[in-house]
RNA sequence: GCUCGCGUAGCUCAGGGGUAGAGCGCAUCCUUGGUAAGGAUGAGGUCGCGGGUUCAAAUCCCGCCGCGAGCUCCA
């Protein structure tokens, strides 16, 4: 063994001698020319770090090279814009504050304290900035300094003397350099500047310091970068394709629902084509439920106040519940934000055993919540919320089957309609956002954790994500722009259960208390809806679509025929509509594409006499295909019954 | 709720201190057309609401309401 050489190991197993002290770019050097030309950073041991970081003896080493697909190498590529960003805000700006400035999903961001808000000029004549700065190919440095020395380094820069404070003792404290620019931070970098070529700024946006409503708001500016002009491109490409199946949008031009200001900010107006929509979903939900032994109640959308101080509502939940109101008696109610303490209240109403247990409460219910006013969002944040709520009541021995159900549920749904969904675990909220005690907590995390585990089912842990009752098992999918919102969630209650004093009789004769799980499955049809419309870009599949098939005589004299066709599918139970305007056919067809009704059936001479049907399936491979009315029946109701995805 | 931006016809948008514009949609008429927009004519707006400046405000200023992006919060 030579002592002044280390051994490192590549990613194909084999293994490399260098000298003592040989850094990430020089095992790429001594791999070869083309490799060190591409490479960006590495990764050892697992973690990533700077070309420039020297390897350890018989480390594991893999090289970071320049690649739009790999999201090491994007991750170090947008997190030098980041920098370059800050480099150019500071040229223009003195003086400016600097916040945090990470790499994020598609891009990076930075937060700015400064005098005066970013216009979109400014964001304009930074981006020209951070070109210079970019094309001033200036390296990054790599520094660690003492304590005292970055004490002194950003002794004016009072965001990053903060952050500085929160380093523990012990742990290295970095500072990286480009050009004039120094920035506090772990790391690692792109070797230069220059390599970041390919960026865009995106917006300017508020933001507070450390997330924190009630701190100071900085001014937070997103950009996003690649290593190639193509990848920018699609990026951009895939954005602006991605506003058009924004629900919103689609919503007034398939005619689906409305929120108008006659109403309020966050009440939705379902339109006859939305609420079809909404029925189809209902009616699944509550069939899959019930098929899943859960029972169906009703209760009041307003109730006592008194209930809902005892279910911890009022002191937890007031911000988001709407003031109350009072009867002549001066008795008072409030319009109900969760159906909990109603179910809860059914439950109370007889007494139970064991031999009734587990029980299970469904509700498709209309919920109210005083959201603040900038987290609306059409059908994705509102205020009055449809809930396809169930609460069942169980022992702690029955909550891992219960919850079994639950994902069962869930994965029925997801999989049916094709969304793409992921798990979060979360976990107790801090201390005076919630109820009960932390060996009460411990229990209930463990069951879901537990019970995900036992699925063998991936999730990310979401700490302090819990309701202010208990932890929970949410799904997560984003929207046309990747933005993520809650739907399914799993919420597990010992503190409901104690606050009314549930019980059931056990095999002891003895009372014991009962657990309670919340569990939603779409969530809100509301928000469900939206995801839905972006997920399909609108064009629902045929049992879902709010017309299932249009009818289009060719010309006046083939109408009546045509009408008769509109009959028979009415009734064989299909949504179908008749256009026979005197537009053309082919403006006729055009319309019933942009309205994305599923099939578009043309009606001319020579179908009447034989008894076919020419159809449009939307998206089909083959234009269109002539078929014997019946056969076209039986297939679309195929399609329907199973809830096929297929037109 | 906070920061910034925006609010003109049903929709998408132009205009910008001095008589309100386009395309699409809608209505009427002509056209009866075989697969993604046939033609003509016409109706439709107190320029989000309220104040102010001005001889004059859709336009400039202030406030409010709503919307958008982001933050915070959440199904």
């Amino acid at each position: 063994m030579n002592e002044s050489r280390i051994s490192i190991t590549l990613p194909d197993g084999s293994s490399k001698r260098l000298p003592r002290g040989s850094t990430a770019a020089d095992l790429a050097a001594a791999i070869g020319p083309g490799l060190a030309r591409a490479a960006v950073a590495a990764r050892v041991n697992g973690a990533l770090t700077d070309l420039s970081a020297a390897l350890p003896d018989g480390a594991e080493v893999a090289i970071v090279t320049r690649s739009d697909e790999d999201p090491d190498a994007l991750y170090v590529l947008r997190h030098s814009a980041a920098h370059a960003l800050a480099t150019a805000v500071r040229e223009r700006v003195p003086g400016a504050g600097i916040g945090f400035g990470p790499p994020i999903d598609d891009g990076f961001y930075y937060d700015f304290e400064v005098p005066a808000p970013f216009t979109p000029e400014d964001l304009e004549e930074i981006e020209r900035t951070m070109a210079e700065v970019a094309g001033a190919d200036d390296p990054f440095e790599r520094r660690e300094v003492t304590r005292d020395e970055a004490t002194e380094l950003f002794a004016d820069d009072p965001l990053k003397l903060e952050r500085l404070g929160e380093i523990p003792e012990g742990e290295a404290i970095s500072v990286y350099r480009n050009g004039p620019f120094v920035d506090l931070c772990r790391g690692p970098h792109a070797p230069r500047t220059g390599e970041i070529r390919h960026f865009r700024l995106l917006s300017a946006a508020g933001a507070y310091w450390r997330g924190d409503e009630r701190r100071q708001m900085l001014q937070r500016i997103y950009g996003t970068a690649f290593y190639s002009r193509e990848a920018l491109d699609a990026y951009i490409a895939r954005m602006e394709e991605a506003r058009k199946r924004d629900h919103r949008k689609l919503g007034r031009e398939l005619d689906l629902f409305s929120i108008q200001d006659e109403i309020g900010p966050g009440l939705v107006c379902w339109h006859p084509r939305g609420a079809r929509v909404q029925l189809e979903l209902r009616r699944w939900i509550e069939d899959l439920q019930e098929a899943h032994g859960y029972q169906f109640v009703y209760t009041p959308h307003v109730s006592s106040e008194a209930l809902f101080r005892r279910s911890g509502h009022l002191p937890n939940y007031a911000e988001n519940m709407y003031p109350r109101m009072e009867d002549e008696d001066g008795e008072a109610f409030r319009v109900k934000p969760m159906n909990c303490p109603g179910h809860i209240t059914i439950y109370a109403a007889n007494p139970r055993s064991y031999r009734d247990l587990p029980v299970r409460l469904a509700e498709v219910a209309n919920v109210y919540r005083n959201e603040r006013s900038g987290t609306l969002h059409g059908l994705l944040r509102v205020r009055m919320l449809t809930m396809d709520d169930g609460h069942v009541f169980c022992t702690p021995e029955q909550i891992e089957d219960e919850i079994f159900i639950c994902l069962e549920l869930v994965d029925t749904v997801m999989t049916t309609l094709g969304l793409d969904y992921r798990f979060d675990l979360s976990t107790r909220p801090d201390g005076d956002k919630r109820i009960g005690g932390d060996e009460v907590w411990d229990v209930a995390e463990g069951a879901l954790r537990d019970a995900l585990e036992r699925g063998g089912l991936e999730y990310k842990l979401d700490e302090g994500g819990g309701a202010f009752y208990g932890p929970k098992i949410d799904i997560k999918y984003k929207d046309a722009i990747g933005r993520e919102w809650q739907g399914a969630t799993i919420q597990l209650d010992f503190n409901l259960p104690e606050r009314f004093e549930l019980e059931y009789m056990g095999t002891d004769n003895k009372p014991h208390r009962p657990v309670m799980i919340h569990r939603a499955i779409f969530g809100t049809l509301e928000r469900f809806t939206g995801v839905l419309i972006e997920h399909f870009a609108g064009a629902f599949p045929p049992w879902l679509a709010p017309i299932q098939v249009r009818v289009l005589p060719i010309t006046d004299a083939h109408a009546e025929a045509a009408g008769d066709i509109r009959d028979r599918l009415a009734a064989e139970g299909l949504r179908v509509e008749l256009d026979a305007r005197s537009d053309t056919l082919g403006y006729r067809i055009r319309d019933g594409e942009l309205q994305k009704v599923p099939y578009l059936l043309v009606v001319g001479d020579r179908e009447i006499e034989a008894g076919t049907v020419a159809v449009r399936a939307r998206g089909a491979k083959r234009k269109q295909e002539v078929v014997p009315l019946d056969e076209f029946i039986s297939r679309i109701r195929h399609r329907v019954e199973t809830r096929s995805l297929e037109t």
